[in-house]
DNA sequence: TATACAGTACCAACTAGTCGGTATAACTAA
DNA sequence: TTAGTTATACCGACTAGTTGGTACTGTATA
């Protein structure tokens, strides 16, 4: 063995990251990553065999990161409460913590590359898709799992609600964006917990 | 005069337009939007003096054509009921039509706009803020209408349900693109719509 | 007779990607 | 112990092609 080559591969990757959630992938030329990383040409062609094999690559480790920051969540959450709508409404307050009100470039990878057609393959799509499903089933089943407990009929199904966690917490992303205010974020998070807490607590 | 110019441009807006959503501006090279206009290098450089000058022209020209719009359905729902709930939930429906289930490029061009740097000029930001600000008004004014009427306190504030308008309408777009599912955006919408009735009607 | 293009030739800058070479470190055989 | 071997990790000049943009001539239209 050589020196470990995972260092520098995870230098391009948090670069790439970086670069991508700024301005997006497609617009960002390797030239842009490579200086980034302060790494040169040779060593990045050594790690990846073209940008879209970055591109696949970066999505697969974001990707990752989601489901072991998931994981920790969901651990935390069931220790807090028994109560499934408790767990559920824990969960949305630390996902709204996970935006600083001063984030310059609050966004979601997925969103950023479901918006340019070169990135979007259908592998990167079904990594996205699979890592949107995983976190709606699992809100969907602690929303059931009230719905039984409470004994309520809520006027929108769980799945469709927890679906709409995740339009709320992409679009939160592009309202961010758009209204330059990262605080944006955390507002609409919280404003889907209060309704879901609303829906599942009147009559 | 000469013959009318304003058609060579609105052609290569909506070639434009149609590859934004597709694939990107960004992605986008002015050949293609050249080519997919069926004009000339010099048609192109007769209109716009540069790529930049597309891109926020286009901008402007849609927010343009969303306000059109917006105007004529506010028309519509104000003439089919004088009930101000009834109205925004009439406009969400309207909405969630706007969309075809078979549509293969589902997109909002703000959108797609934010996640991509270089199109992403403070000016462009500024016609999708009061693009958005303009419809949220719209909204906000609406439910607080309801709340004196109906004399009911929602959980969440009326500012806030007319942002999540916004962000479910992004968000749906967005999961509609990684689910590969036009369908979802109408589903999601009406989700919304199912929601605000109950916050607004139960009690 | 100015406008609104078509057409084409061109350019500098940038792009993704290649290629020959080098440094490092672990393994191997004398 | 050490000289030689091998695989990995990396360097950076280079290239072929693309990009946005220019320049200029020609022509149909109102």
């Amino acid at each position: 063995m050589a020196r470990d080559g995972t260092q520098t591969r995870n230098r391009i990757l948090d670069s790439a990251f970086a670069l991508a959630l700024e301005k997006g992938l497609a617009a960002t030329s390797l030239d842009q990553v490579i200086g980034n990383a302060d790494i040169t040409k040779g060593a990045f062609f050594y790690h990846f065999k073209s940008k879209e094999d970055l591109a696949l690559a970066l999505v697969r480790h974001v990707a990752e990161l989601d489901r072991q920051q998931t994981e920790a969540m969901v651990k935390r959450v069931e220790e807090l409460s028994r109560d499934p709508l408790q767990q559920v409404l824990l969960a949305c307050s630390l996902t709204a913590d996970l935006v600083a009100p001063s984030e310059p470039n609050p966004g979601c990878l997925f969103a950023s590359y479901c918006y340019q057609g070169d990135l979007w393959s259908e592998d990167a799509r079904k990594i996205c898709e699979t890592s949107f499903r995983a976190q709606a089933a699992w809100i969907e089943g602690k929303l059931k799992q009230a719905v039984k407990k409470h004994n309520i009929k809520p006027p929108v199904s769980p799945a469709q609600l927890a679906q709409m966690f995740l339009s709320v917490f992409e679009g939160a992303f592009v309202l961010a964006r758009t209204y330059n205010d990262a605080s944006l974020f955390r507002k609409q998070i919280f404003a889907y917990r209060d309704m879901l807490e609303a829906l599942f607590t009147a009559r």
